[in-house]
RNA sequence: GGGCGUGUAGCUCAGCGGUAGAGCGCUUCCCUUACAAGGAAGAUGUCGGGGGUUCGAUCCCCUCCGCGCCCACCA
């Protein structure tokens, strides 16, 4: 507990101010009042004066500022502002920036379509462009990078301006003076020198190699981008042709990959093809001559059990081509169209002929066009078998990806090296993971990687590598001696800024140097958020207190991207995982349990909930989601927390509008339901921390939701009017020292997760000194704060309440307004109970308008409290 | 196919060894000066099916079924 950050909270200097309560509290306009507040007073500014055991430090999700907000993303950051408000009120300084991840691909494809324009490198750059005024969005207009860039940022402005906004209405307790930007000069400069670092320490290297491939964006994907999809193909059953003549046949959902065949391949032990093996086969229609080899990946009983080999049609492929030496011949293009030159594999006159036929084709025009030539030949067997099959996707396109063969940027991950592979699920054995069995999805991806990580992307609007290559004096780039910047010079744009001892004149000319033209994948920034937020090798004194960091929050989706890439990025370069606990939030799923989606338009837009039912309300309901779990969107329960919340105005405004100002020493609480109250409190206080700390803000809310309940419609009804008695002895000042503590401790238990309507109470309250006081600065309650009166009775609480609901029952049963008045009652059950309820003889009396006779008798026999109540005789 | 989670009142979910709980919804009643965007009272369940362990199982074990998610699956 730092003195810095939490106001002394005690209930008796709480009551000593003046209170004004308004005559018909309201939940309308409570946002806007107090988030402008909170703006001004910097209520949520991170103290960096405290020492790092004194901080709590959170990295949160960047959201992509180029998309749209939805119900899921404001609960998951409800959830880490919960955690956010817990920690402050214990105490801890909070740490808590906000990134924006404008970096990218959706924010190109944003611009694009926002202003009707194109990235098309190779023109200059455009100091006077406007873009037009009514885009075209069939013709977009081809503009420089630079142009191009200039207008992603300008847009990426726009739409953080907007989120911010919506952040700050739901009451997210963000320091948004920490704020980043995933393609901003400090994100820059943290994702350039730690992949210079990765560079120099030979993580982060550059390598020709088959790589995924999207035909849309014509950029490289990672493995963690790719889903799987279902997609429609057929089964070609196709004849190659022994030197007998005889026909061997393969089947193939991809005919159009004939050309590109470099073998065929069986399994070594299977019989029907182990004469073949060493020799070799035709393929139709082309006739190239094409080795029959054994690899144990052939799965005997897939297909005919043999298989053509092509460069590359699937992941197979790339595993033989690579172990089996075989030769690379490519027949797609980067823009997924069959190559237009005819390859020299090809150059006879019959495959040349065939080839012109499917040059330029698109694969799945290519496609036809080689089953009528194999239909042709007759080398087709049988007519096509439609068929399902799950293909790989980029998870933002819309054609399968194919492989191609490039030049890539990789960073290890551990794909292709087990020892590494090991420290990093060590690695992730050293999170505490909310709730535990996320981690095993964790496991699962490290466990499952078959490949380094892809980190660079054929695109415009993303974070440079900072590196050129030499040209020789061919002018041929020399790939294995890049030129790298000094830290220093950092952030570098190759593109437009020279290496160290060229003139930019030299750019492209033999001698001279080009700069590597790829950008870094936005997630290859967005690994870096521990480090971009906490100040890594820019800030040192901020870095020493916020990290490695306390919590990061995130959906469980991106487990595999996100939460993994930031493991690898500290592992490499700080030797440290990024936090200590990562919590996980599940989805807001439609109410056919379905995820919600822009695609499917069941998209529940975030202002117009919170503008319907309040910040608090929305709260509420997120809070109510426990980590991990998905949740069916449903307003029926945003109803529920907007009536908590007005409750609480409600509660709050009898409290104090009576007698605010009375006196709290906890010395005048004589009276055992009184004891009873607070000490049953005192237990909510305890399992709600207990929970806290486990990050189980919902069963916190549990116990402070039901502890509110029964103080508003049991204990306050049952002390309302000894509290209110105008000749008040010890009894009514023990009613309303105990009214006013149990506020003071609930409203603080709140706090976390109704921010909006526990600072409006707390400032009637403290009106006095409002300005300075706001109720998320004050301490997180503790038992210490009920004065010791907890060693009262809980169990007391409950035998009155039974008491009161036999009365309020009797009357409800007669359908008699509660106000009637009560001949006689009888309270008989076992003897503690019944003990228990004669404690609160005299209140229950006057709430339950007993004019007659209040009887306790003890039944030995009983085990439970009996109420019997006897109407007054009615006048009429 | 592998992994993880989950199946409890019409709905959303707690409970996890001693034969069931909350909120919503529903029914009935009540304008009671904190609250009618309220309050009170009440009804509602072979705790997915089948085995087993136990004196006793919603809770532990096995098995089957349903649902969801993640991964793998292009011959």
């Amino acid at each position: 507990m730092t003195e810095t950050q939490t106001q002394s909270a005690t209930p008796s200097t709480a009551a000593a101010a003046a209170v004004e309560v308004p005559d018909k509290p309201a939940l309308e306009g409570l946002e806007s009042t107090w988030a402008a507040r909170w703006k001004e007073a910097d209520t949520y500014r991170f103290d960096r004066t405290q020492p790092r055991e004194n901080v709590y430090s959170i990295d949160t999700p960047p959201p992509t500022v180029s998309g749209s907000l939805h119900v899921g993303h404001v609960f998951s950051y409800t959830h880490t502002d919960l955690i956010a408000r817990y920690q402050r009120m214990r105490g801890k300084s909070v740490f808590y920036p906000m990134g924006w991840d404008d970096n990218g691909l959706p924010t190109e494809r944003r611009v694009q379509n926002y202003y009707g324009v194109r990235c098309d490198p190779s023109l200059p750059f455009d100091p006077d462009f406007t873009p037009p005024e009514k885009p075209d969005p069939k013709k977009q207009i081809p503009i420089s990078r630079p142009n191009f860039v200039a207008l992603c940022e300008e847009l990426v402005e726009q739409d953080e301006a907007v989120f911010e906004s919506l952040w700050r209405t739901l009451g997210l307790s963000v320091d948004w003076k920490e704020h980043y930007t995933t393609i901003g000069k400090k994100a820059q400069t943290v994702s350039q020198r730690a992949f210079l670092r990765n560079f120099a320490r030979g993580e982060a290297y550059l390598q020709d190699a088959p790589t995924l491939w999207d035909v849309t964006f014509q950029t490289a994907v990672a493995q963690a981008e790719l889903e799987a999809r279902e997609y429609p193909g057929a089964y070609h059953r196709v004849a190659f042709h022994r030197p007998d003549g005889t026909p061997l046949y393969i089947e193939t959902t991809r005919p159009e990959l004939i050309p590109a065949v470099v073998a065929l391949i069986a399994h070594p032990d299977d019989e029907r093809y182990q004469p073949l093996f060493g020799t070799t086969v035709t393929s139709p229609v082309f006739g190239v001559e094409i080795p029959v080899v054994a690899h144990e990946a052939a799965e005997p009983d897939k297909g005919a059990g043999i298989a053509m080999c092509c460069t590359f049609g699937d992941l197979t492929d790339v595993q033989w081509w690579r172990e089996l030496q075989l030769p690379v011949r490519t027949v797609i293009g980067r823009d997924g169209r069959l190559l237009r030159e005819t390859p020299e594999w090809l150059s006879a006159p019959q495959a040349e002929a065939s080839y012109a036929d499917l040059a330029g084709k698109t694969t799945f025009s290519a496609r036809e066009e080689m089953v009528a030539k194999l239909r042709e030949s007759g080398d087709l067997d049988g007519e096509p078998k439609p068929t399902q099959r799950m293909t790989n996707f980029f998870e933002k396109g819309d054609k399968p990806l194919e492989i191609v063969a490039t030049r890539q940027w990789y960073i290890r991950n551990g794909g292709r090296d087990s020892e590494l592979r090991d420290e990093l699920v060590e690695d992730g054995n050293k999170i505490t993971w909310v709730p535990t069995h996320m981690k095993h999805r964790y496991d699962n991806w490290v466990g499952g990687l078959n490949g380094d990580w892809l980190i660079s992307r054929q695109r415009f609007f993303g974070i440079p590598f900072p590196v050129w290559y030499p040209l020789d004096a061919d002018g041929e780039p020399d790939y294995d001696h890049p030129l790298l910047p000094a830290e220093a010079a950092l952030p570098v744009d190759p593109s437009t800024d020279a290496p160290e001892g060229y003139q930019e004149s030299q750019r492209g000319a033999a001698g001279g140097f080009i700069g590597d033209p790829d950008v870094m994948d936005t997630w290859a920034t967005s690994s870096l958020t521990p480090q971009i937020a906490c100040g890594w090798e820019s800030d040192p004194d901020l870095y020493a207190r916020t990290f490695p960091m306390d919590l990061c929050t995130q959906g469980h989706d991106i487990i595999r991207t996100w939460l993994f890439s930031r493991v690898v990025r500290a592992h490499h370069e700080n030797g440290v995982v990024p936090w200590s606990h990562a919590m996980m939030s599940g989805f807001v799923m439609d109410p056919d349990r379905k995820k919600m989606s822009k695609s499917k338009g069941n998209v529940v837009v975030p202002t117009e909930i919170l503008d319907k039912f309040g910040a608090d309300a929305v709260r509420w309901r997120a809070a109510m989601a426990r980590p991990g779990l998905d949740s069916p969107f449903d307003e029926a329960q945003m109803k529920v927390g907007r009536r908590l919340a007005m409750k609480v105005l409600n509660a709050s405004k009898f409290v104090l509008g009576g007698f605010g100002d009375a006196d709290t020493d906890p010395a005048v609480v004589t009276e055992a339901i009184d004891r009873a109250l607070l000490a049953s409190l005192g237990t909510v206080i305890t399992r709600a921390t207990e929970a806290f700390d486990a990050y189980d803000y919902t069963t916190a809310l549990e116990a402070i939701e039901k502890f509110f309940w029964e103080f508003c419609d049991d204990y306050l009804e049952l002390v309302k009017e000894r509290a209110y008695a105008e000749d008040g002895g010890p009894d009514t000042a023990s009613a309303r020292a105990t009214l006013l503590t149990a506020l003071h401790v609930q409203l603080r238990l709140l706090a976390p997760f109704l921010p909006y309507v526990t600072e409006e109470v707390w400032s009637w309250w403290h009106v006095a000194n409002a300005g300075g006081g706001s109720v998320h600065h004050t301490a997180w309650p503790t038992t210490a704060d009920l004065g010791g009166v907890a060693e009262g009775d809980p169990a007391m609480l409950s035998a009155v309440a039974t008491a009161l609901g036999g009365i309020r029952g009797a009357k409800s049963q007669a359908k008699v307004s509660m106000k009637t008045e009560l001949a006689r009652v009888e309270i008989s059950g076992p003897a503690a109970l019944v003990e228990s309820a004669q404690a609160a003889a005299e209140d229950l009396r006057k709430v339950g308008r007993i004019v007659g006779d209040l009887v306790f008798t003890t039944d030995g026999t009983a085990t439970e409290l009996t109420v019997t109540a006897e109407l007054a005789p009615t006048e009429d």
